[in-house]
DNA sequence: GTCGCTGCCTGCAACGTTGTACAGTGAGCC
DNA sequence: GGCTCACTGTACAACGTTGCAGGCAGCGAC
């Protein structure tokens, strides 16, 4: 079995405490005894039972980052700059997937193995804004994504109206008037797809360029087939359109598969923008501009704010924070810029 | 505070034991016991506190994951491999990213955060045959990955040399004769890289095809970025070849975005193959006939054969094991399938 | 000589849970 | 009537760690 404190202390030939003193480095140790403790526990291999430390100091070191799902290519990127900017701080990350599941996002707010953890970052998609008060947990939340504003959370999400408002500004100013949205949701206010739109249309309605339903098509999911399947929708519609704004990469890249091989040229024929800046999609053919909407900046903040809650900084009960990552548009080929 | 089972006790009128005894159903428990305790649990909102239930059992309810990177997909769909399985035995998944470093490899094996879960697995890049004596350790280890063969730890991986040779076989049997590889590492001999070079060379010793160095790219990294690189590499050096073979689809992805950027035709003037079968490679264009390596079966059977280790099941000493997960070839565009 | 201080170290209790041992009660059996 | 036995519940200790209170020696100051 592993060595512990008491076998230390036995080999040491000192307290159980004086053992914990010397780890913990507690000043006054003479150098002897110190040197004695060291020497012990190199012998025995003794490295501290986290779990019994965890009890006494009610600290675990790890956070829970609860998302939809790995394989998107978005929570993948996510998880890793969360994991980074966690371990920059001395904490791990505990990864639990909801499949954008409302019920098992649920779960995860509710589960015990909330304990093993000293506070959670969840990414919801299931979850909407009737369930903020939900929010409220007897532990540690940061809110991520944007189906729920002004929650009783800090909420850490980038700026999706006026990013994709500045996507649809982007393509108008190169002339397109045409342009066919992927990913809405039927109905959506709040949430990523309905923000998007809306940003879209603040776009179209300041450019005085007419707003037309039949280039929006809906989908629930943001897989890369359903980018693939409301391209073959639209083109199977007849609706004339010279560019697409997908909500996220993936569906674009998906959808740019599916104009390809029914010949039409991009950039020259249809111009496509996506959204999430994926390392993907730099290497598509062609590149996709993009909208990169912050992901490591809002990994970064997301767990520094998550860190103050947890540290009991932020303790003078600060109100909940909304913060936005900033954004930025990135150019590529799919818009008709070489590279 | 968080209610205790003292709280809960004090609350029923009952010993802390008794509550104990109806959380884990303990049968010998009066219905009107049981009734008043559950009574006092719901209205505390009780909840066991895992931390303390783990430093008496000796057990936390989670796994680790080392792996090199997220942000890699193979990488990120493994991780939603394990995690689901994980999940279905009822675990949770702590990750931890290494970067494919040794030195951050070797620092995961020792890290005292292994004692915040019950056993490792661990997806190693950097680590070497030489290495294998490091795996041992105090607690439960499962190596995935193609670094270490005959360690002392079970290992899970793929068939790579096989399933590498059958690629080249099924590029053989399309008329292919000058395969140029990508993803190659010099002098490896173990290693996802060497593994490979070996299957593909054998199938074309076999076949009677000559191997010409000259095809052969080296890259360390796997990365979109790399395949890019090789591919722009070979074109240079002006060596003729009718196929790619590429040791990852990330690479391959890569990769044929060169091709096809020098207007070269895939599969008519060169057929692609990868190796991985990601979500992506479906989708690309054309989309890529790639080797399923049989991830979903590799993650099922590291997390099952992790568990019996825990759980002692595999406890009468039973030697460190080898397992292969069976990989199949899927044909899809880039080789000239229809679809 | 006593007081107070510093430096070094120790013992006890506690974090919240569960395993073991056991006590009391009533029923069934000889 | 005394025995065993099945129920039902309790008390205590322990998991490995750290906070707190305190002990003791040595030393300078009054």
């Amino acid at each position: 079995m592993a060595a512990t404190l008491h076998d230390v202390a036995h080999l040491a030939g000192v307290s159980i405490k004086t053992v914990s003193n010397v780890i913990n480095d507690y000043p006054h140790i003479r150098v002897q005894t110190r040197e004695k403790v060291e020497a012990a526990i190199a012998e025995l291999g003794y490295r501290p039972n986290l779990t019994a430390r965890n009890l006494r100091s009610g600290r675990t070191g790890a956070i829970s980052l609860a998302l939809p799902e790995l394989s998107l290519s978005y929570f993948a990127e996510l998880a890793d700059s969360v994991i980074v900017a966690a371990e920059r701080r001395g904490m791990t990350v505990l990864i639990e997937q909801t499949g954008g599941d409302r019920a098992r996002e649920l779960e995860v707010l509710r589960s015990p193995r909330r304990q093993l953890t000293d506070g959670l970052l969840i990414s919801a998609l299931g979850l909407g804004q009737d369930d903020a008060l939900l929010l409220e947990q007897p532990y540690p939340v940061v809110l991520l994504g944007e189906r729920i504003f002004d929650g009783p959370t800090d909420h850490v999400t980038m700026r999706n109206v006026e990013a994709a408002r500045a996507a649809t500004e982007y393509l108008l100013a190169r002339g397109h008037r045409r342009i066919a949205i992927i990913g809405a949701h039927e109905g959506e206010v709040i949430g990523s797809a309905g923000l998007r739109l809306r940003g879209h249309r603040e776009a179209l309605e300041a450019a005085a360029v007419p707003f037309d339903q039949d280039l929006i098509r809906c989908t629930a999911l943001w897989h890369r087939s359903n980018g693939a399947t409301s391209m073959r929708e639209l083109l199977a519609s007849g609706v004339r359109f010279d560019a697409v704004f997908a909500f996220n990469d993936t569906l674009a890249l998906g959808a740019m598969r599916v104009l390809q091989e029914a010949g039409i040229r991009i950039p020259h024929d249809v111009a496509v923008v996506g959204f999430d800046n994926l390392d993907e999609s730099l290497y598509s053919l062609p590149s996709l501009t993009t909208v990169d909407p912050g992901r490591e900046e809002i990994a970064e903040t997301a767990v520094r704010v998550l860190l103050d809650r947890i540290e009991g900084k932020a303790d003078p009960v600060v109100p909940p924070r909304e913060i936005f990552a900033e954004f930025s548009i990135v150019e590529r080929e799919s818009t008709g810029v070489p590279g």
